[in-house]
RNA sequence: GCCCAGAUAGCUCAGUUGGUAGAGCAGAGGACUGAAAAUCCUCGUGUCGGCAGUUCGAUUCUGCCUCUGGGCA
């Protein structure tokens, strides 16, 4: 049988951190962050990451592996999980996924074609093309090599990566996805840690921004600002609060403005994420937080690895 | 106290030469295969500030009132 192993999935200031961290100390797991910003070095307070303490007695895998102008991806994302729940296994301890990001949590689990990687020469040739024909020559160029994706996507990125996966390998996109996927050599339960009402969500949205904004948030910003080999372009700094802080740092509306615009985009993502959650139809969906969502968390934890799967992967 | 300008969607505002109205933002739903905290798609009934008058019909014209800016005393 598949080693077991756990999912904590909720969108962003749902506090499944904050659960994990208990989960920690009661139980055989070891965290892995399943989260595309906390991967980046020197983004602390706008990513909510864990403090150095708290790393320090709670380690989290994959926080903390990049220097923010190298790019991370989803399939980044599944090689390393993977090398850390092999090694966790080995242990003899249950490899804890924690984290908001759907699709490397989808990655992990359904595993992905074999694509080539990115190559950002021929990115920054296509994002020239794109400027200087605009999209439509580059969506009539799709349509005749794949059209089959040509009629599934319609927005920029994933135009130019249909075409970036046709040039690099001479097959269209489509049909490379149609080939079997690996998929995760675990057995799975997935717990879902997400507010039922989207007005306490967003008043926590609310809340920890304003709670960032007086960690210093302005001055981490600031600092990112002033180093040459940074700018606002970059992946990594299109985060959530990081782009609103940087555009009103170089004179971009009001600080009220940037306050208003980072919480809306913080409820944006949130939503997005739970949109993710919504596909999960065998996950279990926690109370909320407090001591039922601990013990109820445990609970399903406690009869999930006790060899006793049929119990467990069924729905509520 | 007087004069002027406003009052329309949760917010900022456009508009209707009189036939009950629409943008941006916010919000909601959805998509998602090496950038995903990214990138996109879809969704707009609201006493048109209140009361009265003119009119077949008023959010639109008129009068009064209330409130908010600005100016003059």
């Amino acid at each position: 049988m598949n080693p077991p192993a756990v999912f904590l999935i909720g969108p962003t200031a749902s506090g499944k951190t904050a659960l994990a961290v208990q989960l920690y100390h009661r139980l055989p797991v070891e965290l892995i962050s399943v989260d595309s910003a906390l991967v980046y070095r020197d983004m602390d307070i706008g990513t909510a990451k864990p403090t150095p303490t708290e790393l320090a007695q709670v380690p989290h895998h994959l926080i903390d592996i990049r220097a923010i102008p190298e790019t991370y991806s989803a399939a980044q994302f599944r090689q390393d999980a993977l090398s850390c729940m092999a090694e966790i296994t080995q242990r003899r301890r249950i490899p804890l996924l924690v984290g908001g990001t759907g699709l490397y949590f989808r990655a992990l689990r359904h595993g992905l074609s074999p694509l080539p990687a990115a190559d950002p020469m021929l990115r920054a040739r296509l994002q020239h093309r794109l400027q200087t024909q605009g999209l439509g020559a580059l969506q009539a160029e799709l349509e005749r090599v794949d059209p089959a994706t040509a009629g599934r996507v319609q927005d920029r990125q994933r135009v130019l990566r249909a075409l970036e996966v046709w040039y690099k390998t001479g097959t269209p996109l489509s049909v490379l996805q149609m080939q079997q996927t690996q998929r995760l050599p675990y057995r799975l339960l997935t717990l879902i840690c997400a507010p039922a009402e989207r007005d306490l969500l967003h008043q926590r949205i609310h809340t920890r921004f304003a709670h960032m904004l007086a960690l210093g948030l302005e001055k981490e910003v600031a600092g990112l600002m002033a180093r040459p080999e940074l700018d606002p372009e970059l992946p990594a700094l299109r985060a959530v609060g990081y782009r609103q802080m940087w555009a009103y740092l170089s004179g971009d509306g009001k600080r009220s403005d940037m306050i208003a615009r980072s919480e809306a985009a913080t409820r944006q993502l949130a939503k997005r994420q739970l949109t993710w959650l919504r596909t999960e139809t065998t996950a279990h969906w926690l109370p909320e937080a407090g001591n039922r969502q601990l013990d109820c968390a445990l609970t399903l934890i406690h009869r999930f690895s006790d060899n006793n799967p049929a119990a467990t992967t069924d729905h509520l």
